[in-house]
DNA sequence: AATATTAATAGTAATTATTATCATGAAAGG
DNA sequence: CCTTTCATGATAATAATTACTATTAATATT
């Protein structure tokens, strides 16, 4: 009892996920997939974004502004946000193992708290926005 | 012309955020500011603090959750936030040089963005809800 | 000090993103 | 094929923030 469901939408806004680079939204993944599910509900991409990103098949980004971000992928990778058109790219970097072993450092040292967890993200302007 | 005006409003808020430890949301500096001044709007009390927040008087934080945090702290240093009850608290470690120095590596060598930031937080249980 | 100018305020409406509700539709298991 | 019950579509509700506007009060000017 109590079983998910492998429903068409899921399976369409998770395939439309993984396809695009880009870092969208909710609203904007409900318009991708609107095209292959004319019938879709915003609500239904909602739900399924969540219950995805709680499992861990996605992830749900922390970055700035107020619309929530998800991710197709979830290895471990960092991501800068432009601060003008709010565009979320990957960043790819070797660095981050050393940069997690001192964030693991920081942790251990100063916090009492427990299920440590942290976020590091970049935010600057995207060369497209350079121009402008 | 166009010149800001110092009115008791934003001296009241900006005196009451310092006092703090905490970091408060809008709403909670509403309430404090409020025994002070029964008559401030809560507009005012969001519109003094995206003004100080953008002219560098106080902080605005890039913390999980739907309600914007501020901190009267402009010193550089790290949060934690507990993903149970979304509380903040400081953390102040002599390691944040040597994690901002990786940053800054990082986002050199691997990051064609401009004017660069970066965002670091720590999520965990704080010891309060640990206890729940 | 009185007056004029105009930015800021209080009060409230509007907006925006997300979540809740609920009747109907469709997975999954017999 | 039938039954069960979870998921959906459509929309209402909620919550945080921003916009609007007549009035108030800083600051400049006389």
């Amino acid at each position: 009892m109590n079983m998910v469901r492998n429903t068409k939408q899921r399976k369409v806004i998770l395939e439309e996920l993984m396809k695009v680079a880009s870092h969208p939204t909710a609203e904007e993944i409900y318009f991708i997939v609107k095209k292959k599910l004319p019938k879709i509900s915003i609500a239904t991409v909602y739900r399924n974004l969540e219950l995805m990103a709680s499992d861990g098949t996605i992830k749900r980004l922390e970055t700035r502004g107020k619309q929530r971000r998800y991710d197709g992928r979830t290895d471990n990778h960092l991501h800068v946000q432009c601060r003008i058109c709010d565009k979320v790219e990957d960043v790819d970097a070797e660095e981050i193992a050393v940069l997690e072993k001192e964030l693991r450092n920081i942790a251990e040292k100063h916090l009492d708290f427990t299920e440590i967890d942290y976020h590091v993200e970049f935010i600057g302007i995207c060369k497209n926005c350079q121009k402008l």
